[in-house]
DNA sequence: AAGACACGTAACCTATCTTGTTACAGATCG
DNA sequence: CGATCTGTAACAAGATAGGTTACGTGTCTT
């Protein structure tokens, strides 16, 4: 494994959502994502526990969005997901005797608090529909020939 | 493995080296960092590289000191370690051909940059000479006695 | 009521990366 | 020569996201 993709690939296919599907099952969203059903579900759980998405089960069930993509911003997905740790360096024990060591990690400690206050504005600020007006910016038409495969098939089945 | 702890634990050494030895084994200092001999040389070995320590073989050897602290930030040290990631999120894959994912990772690659340059930003206008400033703040004795042990094993055999 | 469909979840494996450990070769000093 | 150290290679351990299989449960259609 690299590197956490939960935020990125909850924001990637909650836009899908509400551009081309009323509502996905976690299959059609895995091939979407190049991933697995159950892991779909298990990350999508934690949206549907804060009231972002909804999901039923049973014959024509699946998931489908809860609220608008201008009501949810970066850091509600980012929270529902669990709060993954954001960064790769840290000190080497948590509570560390040597006041060396602690000076050390306390001015390190400072630098990491300032970016992820940083970060965590700016997910703050940001709501899924701006992301989605940027797309817009990039392809004016609104289509996403890539998934296209896939939207096919949820047409022809429903 | 949780989260890198290299740069902390040379940041806590170099500091170490400078107030309480001329020249440390890599075995002293494992026993600081509460780890093993190799681990020491594999991490020292970039910081030599870079010229900030020197290590000689042989009997009598070790590592010491190349440069004052005062002549050396955290970034320099960050860059000697090899740079590792910063972050521990990131994109699903690096070129997504669907063009909704390369908006959400651009905006979210925005925001991580943001948050990277600030971070290299200070670990670039603070020396480790600044971190033992603090340390001198918290204890002006000028004493850190958890490593006290060692000291007098280094003591009684040189 | 039966069966297909889809979520919910547990259990286990895989990949990746830092760290830990063992083993050994080479250099240096007494 | 022998003790002491660094330099490395090789491999195991631990942690975590992600992938996979299996099975239970709810729900709609026929």
């Amino acid at each position: 494994m690299r590197r956490d993709s939960r935020l990125s690939r909850m924001l990637h296919v909650l836009i899908h959502m509400d551009r081309h599907y009323k509502r996905a099952t976690s299959e059609t969203i895995s091939k979407m994502l190049g991933t697995n059903a159950v892991v779909v579900r298990r990350t999508m759980a934690g949206l549907r526990d804060f009231g972002y998405v909804r999901s039923e089960q049973g014959h024509g069930g699946g998931w489908e969005l809860a609220r608008g993509l201008d009501q949810i911003t970066l850091l509600d997905i980012y929270e529902a997901i669990g709060k993954p740790p954001l960064f790769a360096i840290g000190p080497s024990v948590d509570q560390p005797e040597c006041l060396v060591e602690q000076a050390v990690d306390a001015k390190l400690g400072d630098a990491l608090k300032e970016a992820e206050a940083l970060l965590l504005e700016r997910f703050r600020t940001v709501t899924i529909a701006d992301i989605a007006a940027d797309f817009d910016r990039r392809m004016p038409e609104g289509q996403c020939n890539i998934h296209g495969n896939i939207h096919a098939e949820q047409s022809a089945s429903s």
